[in-house]
DNA sequence: AACAACCTTATAGTAAGCTATAAGGTTGCA
DNA sequence: TGCAACCTTATAGCTTACTATAAGGTTGTT
């Protein structure tokens, strides 16, 4: 750890640190996503190394597939309003499942996209387009 | 091909038969997905299976991971504007290779979760958990 | 003092694909 | 004739995560 309150920056300056857009920083903290930072007398947000370890946080989380708003629980869970890492777990399993169920979908669009395209080098003549002619067969 | 003209379905009716939701359909007209259809003297949209055949289109279009904005591109092609089936060849492959690269994101991200989740196990006091120090940590 | 480059807020717009609401006209049936 | 169940339009709202714009105040340098 950094001694507390040893660095202070403006949003730009953490907006620089982190690659975040300032306005975006704005934004996390509308959203609760941020703490609202002290100000100085001129009402400038000043952020520390404290920000820049929450924000990094997000950025990873965002990373790995988890929604902003699945990041507030997150930061609730890291805040200590919850005690055990297997509720930390449960989520994360949770978010998993989503994560497959998508790839699930996406896989079997691949699977009947990439079929029809490999029909298409048979014949150039758009009469028969296996693309077409799938999406507009009778049933 | 049924005769055409025959049938005549109100946008209820039509919503029925292709499980869409009549103000979704009055949506894709907007969009120009589907035309304007005629009108009874009381100004009621009338459909015929023609209506039934696009409708069809776009849901399996949607299915196979093409977005509504694709899918008037390929409703360009099939209506004529374009001749050669590798121009839809061309068109699916370049949708294709944005579903992989999505997938390719989300198997990184699946990789990443899944591996934290299994290292959860260890330990269930909070100050241990892997997932949160992997999003906590210094680079 | 001038000026750029920062900072502030509030408000609105973007993408995509609907979904809801209000306020009204039409149809079909008892 | 009454009434439900349809239809019409226009407008606004939803979700997610920003991004842009306007209109103004502050800071730092020359």
């Amino acid at each position: 750890m950094e001694p507390k309150g040893r660095t202070r920056m403006t949003i730009g300056q953490l907006a620089e640190k982190t690659a975040t857009d300032a306005q975006t920083i704005r934004y996390y903290e509308r959203q609760g996503l941020l703490l609202d930072p002290p100000r100085t007398e001129s009402n400038y947000r000043v952020y520390d190394e404290n920000s820049v370890t929450r924000l990094t946080f997000i950025k990873r989380a965002k990373e790995i597939g988890f929604s902003l708003n699945d990041i507030k629980v997150l930061q609730g869970i890291a805040d200590g309003e919850v005690r055990q890492c297997s509720e930390i777990q449960a989520f994360a399993e949770s978010r998993l499942s989503k994560i497959r169920a998508h790839m699930a979908d996406l896989t079997a669009m691949e699977r009947t996209l990439s079929s029809l395209v490999n029909q298409c080098a048979l014949s150039d003549k758009i009469e028969d387009c296996p693309i077409l002619e799938t999406l507009t067969e009778r049933e």
